[in-house]
RNA sequence: GGCCCCAUCGUCUAGUGGACUAGGACGGCGGCCUUUCAAGCCGCAAACACGGAUUCGAAUUCCGUUGGGGCCA
């Protein structure tokens, strides 16, 4: 089994194509096979910049590898389009030679009157073949000079049936499909052409791609036969549609595998949840590793209905992901997460013992790693705070200053400044001072970190230790005492 | 508009003629727990698009309608 991932460079790593290289690949790994990636970029003027790597990198970060195509090269190299012309000229040539296709010498201006004309009458919409029908002679007078497109001579009658893996049997009556173009005036190759010419080329065995290329597919198989090819297995993939039940894009908000990356997704977040849109194992699973994944998945499997991308699952599923990770894992994410993208809270850390002590603090409080910055910034920069929120519900000033004075005593006098100790002095000093154990903390949250949310108090104040908290708390002191002179009652 | 595909809770889905009072998950709602926020646990509401046909029996088969989507223009 071969198979493939062909991504135009037009644009990032599009969700729905990394669904579709996820099967690919799944499929192949199952198998044994091999998977390869080739780039698809015959299409010059929507070609851009900077597309092709970060397609490449989306897939390096959610573990899809691949064994023949850009950077690893292959047998049947090279997997650009663009460094196959020559072979696509060729095939053209032999499909031409063989009166199987012509050249056609329209111009834009005639075929756009054209169907204008078919429109208005109501008629099919198609090339009307004009430049078949001409004679040896006529196409020689017109040779030179004219620009010209090659056009593929699609059968007049009949149908042309497709056996799709995930749909069955599909049927197309071939005088609706016109004699489509095979080489572009520029002299570059239609994505039919340069699609079949490589895959035949590169031995494909199995053609997983999304739906929208069903309309396509009766082209390629008469593409095959006219070549004399035996034709690949073809699965088309249910398409992945935004919540409004349109193609996903870009307007529809984040899109790409880049920009889920960025928000704080993790990688096997990403392609648990990818690969349960349009496939399922039963009635049950929904955790797959991506080894566990290789294993169950199938294209017996795939469902015929397209798939809504909701995100709030994927959410779900990525603070399940995190809950997962070991403390030191979580602590190496997050490092990593802000090295890559540096919150806007703090300049990012290296600090991986800090980061682990604090990890399971935080981690079953994180949806995406994105959310982590905000919580733990007290760690590393001093959180400026309104001193009128050290003050709790039912208490006032002096209350909250005189639960800090107590606190800060108790705390300074602690043999060992642990959660347990820690704890174990500040509940009895909340009956003490006649507050709530959440009145109290609440005080001292604020003055140790200077959120109002923020990670369990005892066990933060373990990771601060003792001498920025007890600084903290001077601190609060100080803010609250003036505060305090300043607003009588 | 033409062609093609699709149709189970809001969403992802299980279901391939009787075990379906239609199962699971996310989300929603309610409760428990609780030190803020979460997480966790328990519970509740929530769907077979519609109409025919086949059959003793249909979510499951067939036909049609409607709806949604894709491709082409």
């Amino acid at each position: 089994m071969r198979v493939r991932f062909a991504p135009s460079p037009t644009g990032g790593p599009h969700l729905g194509n990394i669904r579709t290289a996820l099967f690919n690949w799944l499929l192949a790994r199952g198998a044994g096979g091999a998977f390869m990636v080739r780039i698809e970029d015959t299409d010059q003027a929507r070609l851009v910049h900077g597309a092709v790597d970060e397609t490449l990198e989306a897939l390096r970060w959610l573990g899809i590898d691949w064994d023949e195509g850009p950077d690893v090269g292959g047998r049947h190299a090279p997997y650009y389009q663009s460094q196959r012309l020559d072979r696509y000229h060729a095939a053209a040539g032999n499909l031409m030679d063989a009166g199987k296709a012509y050249p056609c010498y329209c111009t834009p201006e005639r075929l756009q009157q054209m169907r204008a004309e078919q429109a208005r009458g109501k008629q099919h919409v198609g090339y009307d073949r004009r430049c078949r029908a001409l004679t040896a002679e006529e196409r020689r007078a017109r040779q030179d000079g004219a620009p010209s497109v090659v056009r593929f001579a699609m059968p007049k009658d009949g149908t042309t049936s497709l056996k799709d893996v995930v749909r069955g049997c599909v049927s197309f009556e071939n005088e609706l499909i016109d004699d489509f173009v095979l080489l572009k005036s520029d002299g570059f190759p239609t994505y039919h052409l340069a699609n079949v010419v490589d895959d035949h080329d590169m031995e494909i065995s199995h053609v997983l791609r999304a739906e929208e290329w069903l309309p396509s597919a009766p082209r390629h198989l008469r593409l095959y036969e006219a070549f004399g090819w035996t034709p690949p297995v073809f699965a088309h993939l249910p398409i992945i549609l935004a919540p409004d039940r349109s193609k996903l894009s870009k307007r529809h908000g984040a899109a790409t595998v880049t920009e889920y990356r960025e928000m704080g997704y993790l990688p096997q977040a990403m392609t648990n949840f990818l690969a349960l849109l349009g496939w399922s194992l039963d009635d049950r699973t929904e955790e797959f590793s991506a080894d566990e994944l290789i294993k169950a998945f199938s294209l017996e499997r795939v469902s015929r209905s397209p798939a809504v991308f909701d995100s709030d699952k994927l959410v779900w599923l990525n603070g399940h992901y995190i809950r997962r990770l070991t403390h030191r894992d979580l602590a190496e994410a997050l490092l990593d997460f802000w090295r890559r993208y540096p919150p806007a809270e703090f300049p990012p850390p290296r600090d991986l013992d800090l980061m682990t002590r604090i990890a399971p603090l935080v981690r079953e409080r994180l949806k995406t790693l994105r959310d982590a910055a905000p919580l733990v910034q007290f760690l590393f920069k001093k959180v400026d705070y309104d001193p009128s929120v050290l003050v709790q519900k039912r208490m006032d000033e002096a209350g909250a200053l005189d639960a800090l004075k107590q606190a800060r005593a108790v705390l300074g006098a602690l043999p060992s400044h642990d959660a347990a100790s820690i704890e174990g002095a500040l509940r009895p000093l909340a009956g003490k001072l006649g507050l709530k154990a959440g009145q109290l903390l609440g005080v001292l949250r604020v003055a140790a970190t200077g959120l109002k949310v923020a990670p369990p108090l005892f066990e933060t104040m373990e990771v601060l230790g003792r001498d920025r908290t007890l600084a903290a708390i001077d601190d609060a002191l100080d803010k609250l005492s003036a505060y305090s002179a300043i607003t009588p009652g």
